[in-house]
DNA sequence: GCGATTATTATGTCTATACATAATAACGCG
DNA sequence: CGCGTTATTATGTATAGACATAATAATCGC
């Protein structure tokens, strides 16, 4: 059953094909490398080109001398994009404004202490985002100066904080969680809401190495959706 | 300077470091692959191996010819797992529980005949997911029948759609959005919540190929949070 | 000087081979 | 029979060499 000059894009389209028509069912162990290479008429290496690239979506599950079986539970995984807001906007064709509610050093609340782990005074940076003039976003955002230094000086009322910092500071990983709240008064007041209205929350820290950089906590006017492909 | 037995992790990291250090700054363009393989004493597929996974986080930008730069303003990608409602529950310690509202056949309204791209009757099921028996989502659903026949028979009195249909109904892709919205008098009562309380809401719909298999809606009760590393 | 053609170059991919690693199966001993 | 040791096996990774592809740079004709 050889065929001729397969590329791994199309043995990863074959292999998703007989796992969607459950020729390879949830449960089954499929084929080893070796005997799929020479299905295809190919290399071994470019089977596990193929079948690397379907496990890392979930798709398949693969482990050493096991072999390779289509999960019984795909937990399927989605990638999306974390919006820098000033380009998702202007991708739609809309005017970015950024304004400048507060910046000032002091000792952060419990929760952000334990969310970046250290307790002594930090920036703390309150802005305003807009889209075609119209309150779009409300972020709350603290920066540990002894991480990095030059925020201190930054110039958090011209440009965004976000903005600056992705070129100002590295980091090596973070956390996002993302949430639904009710929206307090000085949010409300800020986004020109009613209080309580339901607002999107993304909620991120970002470290590097073993010190946080920054915390932020981003809260959307109504109509905001972040979505992606599956 | 050249090193000896490196793996493409190793170099990973290596590159890593000097993305975060800046000794390769946003903007450049870094050695290309031969160089770096002499550099660090191994073959070109290795660093290939390495660069092409950063490039995949979007941490690097590569094209034919013109080399791999560091991008000025990475977009970063978080991977979420989109959660099986019941193994994330039962992962946390907390008894799983299910009740169906409502399982009927009708004419979908305007938005979700919209999403689903046919006007057909539907299978409407509405159901409950409850945390220690305390209500947890929302869940509101459509299904095609022409696409899952044996949908109409499916026992979603006794157990969920979503791992019925994942049990049942390949899919080939899928968008979901993530967004917040109140709850309306209906979902309320259902979560025994105030009305007007701030939801998060999961809506996703899949596809086999060209013809939608099901739309849903999930609204979690406050406290809810999806999270995820970056 | 301009536009179209050709050369060059860096990444992309494939092959064949080899060895590493992890997990299971088989074996053998008490 | 049970337990620890030893094979076996499928995936994981590395290599050198080759050719493909895309994009830029150089060249040539006008």
């Amino acid at each position: 059953m050889s065929r001729t000059a397969s590329t791994w894009t199309e043995i990863r389209a074959e292999a998703l094909r007989r796992i969607n028509t459950r020729e390879w069912a949830p449960g089954d162990t499929i084929p080893n490398e070796a005997e799929l290479a020479e299905e295809f008429g190919c290399a071994r290496a470019t089977v596990n080109r193929a079948l690397r690239d379907l496990a890392d979506e979930g798709l398949l599950e693969r482990r050493r001398k096991a072999g390779t079986r289509v999960p019984l539970h795909p937990v399927r995984r989605a990638t999306l994009r974390i919006p820098v807001i000033r380009r998702e906007m202007e991708d739609h064709g809309k005017a970015y404004g950024y304004r400048l509610i507060f910046n000032r050093a002091e000792v952060p609340p419990d929760d952000v202490a334990a969310r970046m782990r250290a307790r002594r005074s930090m920036l703390h940076v309150a802005s305003l985002h807009l889209a075609d003039g119209m309150p779009f976003m409300a972020e709350d955002r603290w920066i540990d100066p002894t991480v990095v230094p030059a925020a201190r000086t930054a110039p958090f009322a011209t440009g965004n904080a976000n903005e600056w910092l992705l070129a100002h500071a590295p980091y090596t990983h973070g956390e996002i969680a993302f949430s639904a709240e009710p929206a307090d008064a000085a949010v409300a007041t800020l986004l020109d809401l009613a209080p309580g209205a339901a607002l999107f929350v993304i909620c991120r820290t970002t470290w590097d190495g073993a010190r946080a950089v920054t915390t932020v906590t981003q809260r959307f006017a109504p109509g905001y959706r972040l979505q992606t492909t599956l």
